[in-house]
RNA sequence: GGGAUCUUAGCUCAGCUGGGAGAGCAUCUGCCUUACAAGCAGAGGGUCAUAGGUUCGAGCCCUAUAGGUCCCACCA
């Protein structure tokens, strides 16, 4: 069934066809293959409750090009998706949703809430998928995973146990960052700190002798509540004889010590500082160096708890306003004075993390990183670009203990067991347990695990692990992990020390880091600022083509892009380009079966062409290779518009019209040729164009997305011809130059006469002869040598080996025709100055390599024999 | 405080192992040349942040400085 391309390029209903065929041709599906090297991506799994954004569309692109480039080049790719993880926000959005119903998640309990978040999945869940496949995206969608299905909830049991046993998870009363709003604990990766404009305090608390004050700035007056000490540095001298001493808590009148630490910066402040171990991180680790006992002020949505009556049920906030005044009255503030400093607050919801003492669960981190630090030493996994390997060993370094529990109901829930009865623990992969001790049903720890948790295991279990699959041992370690640079430490070094910790191996070969999508001002797009871009809506105005196109051009791996849409408009310009393009050879293809034409029917053109794309093949796949996307596509952007629309099509015409010689059969069969290695060079980038215009092109193909990546073939490199069409492309630009310096329109055509300098020259000229019609505007040709005889009144263009006079007769004007040669004069003799000096200098001579010195004699050659006729020309003009 | 990164044309950015500065957009000029005006042809525009160093040769390597961005750690 042949069809014709649309008149215009058109990717609405087009994508969706040609989507909706891939699929269901399974075209996406991929199996071990013993015959074939396999190439494995895990898809970052997008948060479902969140729409497509510009990151998720960047993410996909980048991965959609290499799954695409690899299965071309006959690897087994696997592209395995994940769309979803248990998050904070899918539970919020559900807790949302049933607040507007009047419905509290405790009021229907934790099984009914989490059928509540299914549903809501069911509804919203397939949201995003059906954007991705907008884009493009080739996954693997028969094996798509969840984090929340069964074989990852397996895989999060066993793990969990294991590091259990080995003694990496422990469960300890700690100091952590809670999230007052979102009422759970938040690793440190989760904490974002902004600026905030404050206060300082400084309060005096009496000695309890009644010798006097002691006086300490806070930032945080409400929690002297629990304040349980007084600290100095040991070293300080003003402060020395007062250790050991004790104060009279005000509003409280509790006696509490001055001890002395040396946390306590002398510089700072007055160098006195007061201790609250519930409140603070810094001030816990004092509580736990001098055993002070601590006290929790706060209930878990930041409120005074019942034991302080006077302040009971007022929030953080209220109750510090209430407690300064009381602290006025009771003469123990100084004085207030501004104060700007950073403060902790939830990635979600920006509340204010309050610090709080509770019992959570950990992941000892010490040992866990050191094979991961390993690893990428060695090289098992490498970043690109290299140096986001620093940003990963510094994180390690520096790796503090993992908070992994989360008090949420939607997640995977810690594996452990309580006996409510004799208090102990029981760590187990089942899902009921009974007390060993006391033989009593236990009771299951109610909270869940950090969403990274799971993830971190995202690339073996999804593939099978623990159980020893094909699908495992084939596919993992996987190739490449591509993903944005801010989510390093979130998921990449968490998958590193889970993948190497559980199955003894890399979880990845290669992390390609990008950066993010800006707006066009390079602010971060945001929800809050309202300058995000939907990729949807870029996709509904110009394509996903056009969308992907710009996503990867001009852009190198782990720099931040901004958004134009201009950029995307240039895009679709270029999509359009390639359209018209394929339906002005095809409207003269006509259906005619091309044979191979024999080498010597094959034009000058004709080679230099398929010389061209052979290379640009050969330097594509080369930079496919080391992840230089953004160039590859510059490469075959500038082949297909600049050498084979611009320049072999147009040379091209009238054989294929019929004017002027050469084999017309020959052009049309390297115009399907090349641009068929074109198509599939592009294809990666602009999946939907491609496939629709190498699908008409060729009715017998089923389509471009198996067809083989263009290999490099020594017998399609023909430099002879690239040489030759150099110069008649020099010659070509000089004469349009010239006509458009002296002001000649188009439509007055005129004669070339081309005075070849040397034999090859005449040559190649010759063989063109009836292209220079149309290419420079030529009403007849006429070639010759030294000894050709000129036409009166004409201008001349200088190129190498030969000199174009072209008579224009009337249009001449003598005085601008020497401007022009006296500012090309000016031109040579400065590339002559570069030239000489750099061969009259001995070292240059002696140390650079040999090649060089060859190619830069071959240019001073060049520019003398040039220099030579621009200088004859204005003598004669004299 | 620690670390990373950037500074190239009016704007946004490429520039892969050091060997005569590039693209897109914008600007200016001329063209509806039978695939394409979403196009064609041409032009202008850059001391590659600054100062040193290595080298026959530096936008690229090294050092310092200035400015910008980001990450981490943080002073109560």
């Amino acid at each position: 069934m042949s069809r014709e391309l649309a008149k215009t390029y058109d990717p609405k209903g087009l994508e969706d066809r040609l989507y909706k065929k891939w699929e269901k041709n399974g075209y996406f599906h991929s199996e071990p293959d013993p015959d074939k090297e396999p190439f494995t991506i895990v898809m970052p799994p997008p948060n479902i409750t969140g729409q497509l954004h510009m990151g998720h569309a960047l993410d996909n692109t980048l991965q959609d090009i290499l799954i695409r480039y690899k299965r071309m080049q006959g690897y087994a790719a696997l592209w395995l998706p994940g769309t979803d993880h248990a998050s904070i926000a899918t539970e919020a959005k559900v807790v949302e949703k049933l607040k507007e119903q009047g419905i509290k998640k405790e009021d229907i309990g934790r099984e009914k809430f989490l059928e509540e978040v299914w549903a809501w999945k069911k509804e919203y869940g397939g949201r995003i998928v059906e954007q991705l496949r907008k884009m493009g995206s080739s996954a693997d969608w028969e094996r798509e995973r969840f984090t929340m299905d069964e074989g990852c909830s397996r895989a999060v049991k066993e793990v969990f146990v294991k590091l259990y046993h080995k003694g990496l998870i422990y469960r300890g009363e700690r100091i952590i960052n809670w999230c007052p709003h979102c009422l759970t604990s938040l690793s440190d990766a989760e904490v974002e700190y902004e600026d905030q404009d404050g206060s300082f305090w400084h309060l005096r608390y009496p000695f309890s002798d009644g010798s006097g004050y002691i006086e300490m700035a806070t930032t945080r007056p409400e929690t002297m509540l629990g304040d349980t000490a007084v600290a100095v540095n040991p070293e300080d001298e003003r402060y020395r004889a007062y250790v050991g001493k004790t104060v009279i808590l005000p509003l409280v009148h509790r006696e509490i010590p001055i001890v002395a630490d040396p946390y306590v910066d002398m510089e700072f402040g007055t160098g006195v500082v007061k201790i609250t171990p519930a409140h603070d991180p810094n001030d816990f680790e004092v509580g736990l160096r001098h055993g002070l006992e601590v006290i929790n002020v706060l209930t878990e949505d930041a409120k005074i708890v019942e034991d302080y009556p006077k302040y009971a049920g007022m929030d953080r906030y209220e109750a510090r306003k209430a407690i300064v005044k009381d602290l006025e009255a009771e003469g123990a503030l100084v004085r207030i004075e501004p104060h700007r400093h950073n403060v902790g607050t939830c990635y979600r919801c920006h509340t204010t993390v309050e610090p709080r003492v509770s019992k959570q669960w950990f992941v000892a981190m010490e040992e866990l990183a050191k094979p991961a630090i390993e690893a990428v030493r060695r090289g098992d996994t490498q970043f690109v670009p290299p140096h986001f390997d620093k940003t990963y060993f510094h994180w390690l370094e520096n790796i503090r203990d993992w908070c992994i529990s989360r008090q949420l109901w939607w997640g995977h829930r810690i594996p452990a067991f309580y006996c409510d009865d004799c208090g102990e623990l029981v760590v187990t992969k089942e899902d009921r347990c009974v007390c060993p001790k006391c033989g009593k049903e236990m009771r299951q720890d109610p909270d869940t695990l950090d969403t990274w948790f799971s993830s971190a295991l995202w690339p073996f279990s999804t593939l099978g692990w623990p159980e020893e699959t094909e699908d495992l041992s084939y596919f993992y370690p996987t190739s490449v992990l591509v993903t944005g640079y801010d989510i390093i430490f979130f998921w990449v070094i968490r998958m590193m020390f889970s993948g190497l910790e559980h199955t003894g191996q890399v979880p990845f070969q290669k992390v390609l880091i990008h950066g993010l999508v800006r707006d066009s001002q390079g602010r971060k797009m945001s929800k809050s600022l309202g300058n995000g871009i939907d990729p949807l809506e870029v996709i509904d105005r110009y394509g996903a083509d056009a969308l992907r196109l710009t996503l990867v051009t001009g852009n190198a791996p782990g720099n931040d892009m901004r958004f134009y849409w201009e950029r995307v408009e240039a895009s679709r310009n270029f999509a359009n380009k390639v359209w018209n393009a394929s339906r002005f050879i095809m409207m003269n293809l006509e259906g005619a079966q091309i044979a191979e034409p024999a080498p010597e029917d094959l034009a000058p053109e004709d080679r230099w062409i398929l010389s061209a794309v052979n290379d640009l093949a050969k330097d594509m796949t080369e930079n496919m290779d080391k992840y230089e996307l953004g160039i590859a596509v510059q490469k075959v952007y500038n082949f297909i518009w600049d050498e084979f629309c611009d320049w072999y099509i147009e040379i091209v015409k009238p054989r294929i019209y019929g004017k002027g010689g050469g084999h017309a059969d020959a052009a049309l069969y390297v115009l399907k040729t090349v641009l068929t290695d074109a198509l599939k060079l592009l294809h990666p980038f602009m999946p939907f164009i491609t496939e629709e215009i190498f699908c008409t092109l060729h009715p017998q193909e089923e389509t471009i997305m198996l067809a083989q990546w263009p290999q490099y073939r020594t017998d399609r490199h023909f430099p002879k011809e690239e040489e030759k069409l150099a110069r008649v492309k020099d010659l070509v630009r000089g004469v349009r130059n010239l006509r458009s310096e002296m002001d000649v329109p188009p439509s007055r055509k005129a004669k070339l006469f081309i005075c070849a300098k040397t034999k090859e020259a005449g040559e190649s000229f010759r063989e063109m002869i009836p292209a220079y019609a149309s290419l420079a505007s030529a009403s007849d040709v006429e070639i010759g040598d030294e000894g050709m005889a000129l036409p009166e009144n004409v201008v001349s263009v200088v190129i190498p080996d030969a000199v174009c006079y072209i008579p224009l007769e009337e249009l001449v004007d003598m005085e601008k025709e020497k401007e022009r040669l006296q500012k090309e004069k000016a031109r040579l003799e400065k590339e002559l100055a570069r030239s000489r000096g750099m061969l009259s200098n001995e070292k240059f001579l002696a140390k650079a390599p040999e090649s060089k010195v060859a190619e830069e004699k071959a240019k001073l050659a060049k520019y003398e024999q040039m220099m030579a006729e621009v200088e004859g020309r204005l003598k004669e003009m004299r």
